[in-house]
DNA sequence: AGTATTTTTTTGAGGCTCGAAAAAAAGCCT
DNA sequence: AGGCTTTTTTTCGAGCCTCAAAAAAATACT
């Protein structure tokens, strides 16, 4: 069942640690490393040799403050940005885009499509994919070779070991393998990450101090996504990507929701739902594609008068917060970051969500739970599949294989 | 932040390993060990020599189908009854429960104790664990010095540190330490564990074939809990035990709780609930204790005739049912174990619940979602209690601290 | 220029795991 | 019985890895 520790991964896993530790910091130097991770001076010394011979790290006669210390000055450890690429690809409704982005982190390409991801045919959704992914790879500015993985985002729900879609709102498509068909057609290690997820990895990445090991993003767009970190690890589902926490049960017998089923929390926060709603369409009626721009005329309207539209955020509020009260029963509070359109909405949602939340055994001490928001979700996925990536690539550059060394050590006396 | 691995870990680790692979298999040779744990042979037979000089282990020719195999016969390992004991201590509504358990896990001696929990003033609560513990640690028969781990159990929310007891539906009382409480006392490292939790880990022990990696136990009793095993983790909140699932929202502003909020799962599926609704008692009546012996009549009523008995376990199977779904749309499905006095009318419980569950986004395929009920939650959690102390001294042994080897090597020539 | 201070590298020692070979402990066969 | 086969367990040498201490390196201070 479980798996004793070999000696060699001894080294794997100290090597993937100072990787890691210079992902981190940034530039830190040795004995910094040696302090975070609890190793030695001598193993680090000796990893990083290593590292810097591999050319998977450089040194880099940083930091300029040091100057004012005494003593031998400390030399900065760098990821050498050629060590390796990654290539992300993000698919969300009718948008296409993909980027190249160095061992440092760094976007050296990208590029973006328009598609009718609605109505396009199985192949035809897959054939852009790969033909977009196919033109960055033939970019004669790019040595092919370099690009070490490939993560692909999409909004809907993956497999919990990031293989394949299994379903998705922008296409009525399901159950498509993208990180094998990738991996067949480029012969690069991919895989296939839920858009929510890769939202939480970003922030993560992005304020390490606010977004450590607990929280939770909530995509607030046309349909409702969760991304949830608990314990510094991101939480999937047993077979899915999981956290659908749009399809709790908010009423049960409620609105109809684009699951198809009632009640859901989406099927009166999505942005489909307010809209219905602030219109004063059936809760019966199937749900309808909104824009953004009509989504923020919306928002422009509810905070001007008192009227259905604001009426609208406020049951959105009220779902969000029951559905976060049932959710903090289980898993107790944390802070919450909203993404997308309607987080720009957020002043017309938070009252009626304070209020639901405060009326739960789960939202206790409500007053202490923090909220961020940031309207735009597309680049906090691009930059969660790129740090995704990466780590894989961290993880597996430092599998050194066996190193065949000349043993010539014949020893014949028994 | 994370921290690196050094050499001694090593060890360390690998003899937890073998110690728990002795724990999981019954007894097994070293050649199984090796295989199931992915070390050599070599590596097995030295830890396990330290094991068994240490009396940690003991060799037993224990297999008699082996005389049938032809080689050198497989010699049996055991754990070692007496390296060391544990102590359990249950404390629930009205009742306190304490066992000594042997290194093997079996039972060498207990002790039972109605108290008036819900009365019982602070100190008199904790001396009566206090002193029921001291009785057990002073029989003659035990070697004090052998008991190296108490867990303690019990009904109601613990922190996630499993030092203390926040709040519990069998006393007003809040905020005891009882870890701290019993470390103090006696000297002996203690945990403060939920009960939910506990016949979580007791399920996993008694069938592990169908108790793995992911599955749900229900606490069907006066109150609604749930322990929850993820990825062959249990599952806690961030700050407390969490999970409780008796508290996510299941209708926005119904019927009250236990907890004083309204609209619980809980407060339709609970003892209480559940006889305040076939009473035709108001929801917003305030909930009363409600004995076995009363539930099991009532179960039995509602089997002879629809009437207001029948509808309100179909309510609670409606709570339930929408709560799973719910919780399933987090998690994904998993295998659901129903413990305690209601668990023993889940047939009249288990179509609503289908019904419900089939309406919500997290059960599909609902009728893969499998049922087992367990009407007795004591036993598990003493059980669970028991289990999760031994796993905690299986760790500690293995920690050997520097061993003094006497290294009389004295080389002078540089 | 010499000293102090801090960082990095080198070196030797001690541990750990592994593979191969040897030893042990049976059953099987003639 | 005695030798052969089979399987398990132990032993042994080799190769790595980490660590602590010492040495070397690089700069500031006096």
């Amino acid at each position: 069942m479980s798996v004793g520790i070999r000696h060699d991964d001894l080294r794997r896993r100290n090597r993937a640690m100072v990787i890691s530790a210079v992902r981190r910091a940034g530039q830190p130097s040795r004995t910094e490393i040696a302090a975070t991770t609890g190793l030695s001076h001598s193993t680090i010394s000796a990893i990083s040799a290593d590292l810097i011979q591999e050319g998977i790290l450089t040194e880099s006669k940083a930091s300029e403050p040091t100057a004012l210390k005494r003593g031998r000055p400390q030399i900065g450890l760098a990821l050498n940005p050629e060590a390796a690429a990654v290539l992300t690809v993000v698919l969300s409704l009718n948008f296409l885009s993909v980027a190249v982005i160095d061992y440092a982190g760094q976007v050296i390409a990208e590029e973006q499509r328009r598609l009718d991801t609605l109505v396009m045919p199985r192949d035809e959704l897959i054939g852009e994919c790969l033909a977009i992914v196919r033109r960055r790879l033939q970019d004669p500015d790019l040595d092919v070779g370099s690009v070490a993985r490939i993560a692909m985002g999409i909004q809907g729900i993956t497999d919990s070991h990031a293989r394949a879609m299994l379903w998705s709102p922008i296409t009525p498509l399901t159950d498509i393998p993208f990180a094998d068909i990738l991996e067949r057609e480029f012969g690069i290690p991919a895989t296939m990450e839920n858009d929510c997820n890769m939202m939480a990895v970003a922030l993560r990445w992005r304020d390490p101090e606010r977004y450590r090991d607990n929280f939770i993003a909530i995509l607030l767009s046309h349909g409702i996504g969760m991304g949830l970190v608990l314990k510094g690890e991101l939480f999937t589902g047993t077979h899915s990507s999981g956290g659908e926490f749009g399809h709790m049960i908010h009423r049960p017998g409620g609105a109809l929701c684009r699951c198809g089923r009632r009640g859901c929390v989406e099927a009166y926060a999505g942005n489909y739902a307010i809209w219905r709603s602030a219109m004063g369409i059936s809760e019966d009626a199937a749900p309808t594609d909104v824009g953004d721009a009509d989504m923020r005329a919306l928002a422009t309207k509810a905070r001007q008068e008192d009227g259905p539209e604001r009426e609208a955020y406020r049951r959105a509020g009220e779902a969000l917060g029951f559905g976060l009260g049932s959710l903090f029963a289980l898993i107790d509070p944390a802070p919450v970051a909203m993404v997308g359109v309607s987080a720009a909405a957020f002043d017309l949602i938070e009252p009626a969500l304070r209020e639901a939340i405060a009326q739960t055994a789960g939202g206790q001490h409500s007053n202490s739970i923090s909220f961020d928001t940031e309207p735009n979700e597309l680049p906090l996925i691009r930059e969660g599949c790129a740090m995704r990536a990466l780590t894989f690539v961290d993880q597996e550059i430092f599998a050194p294989g066996v190193q065949a060394k000349v043993g010539a050590t014949g020893k014949n006396v028994a």
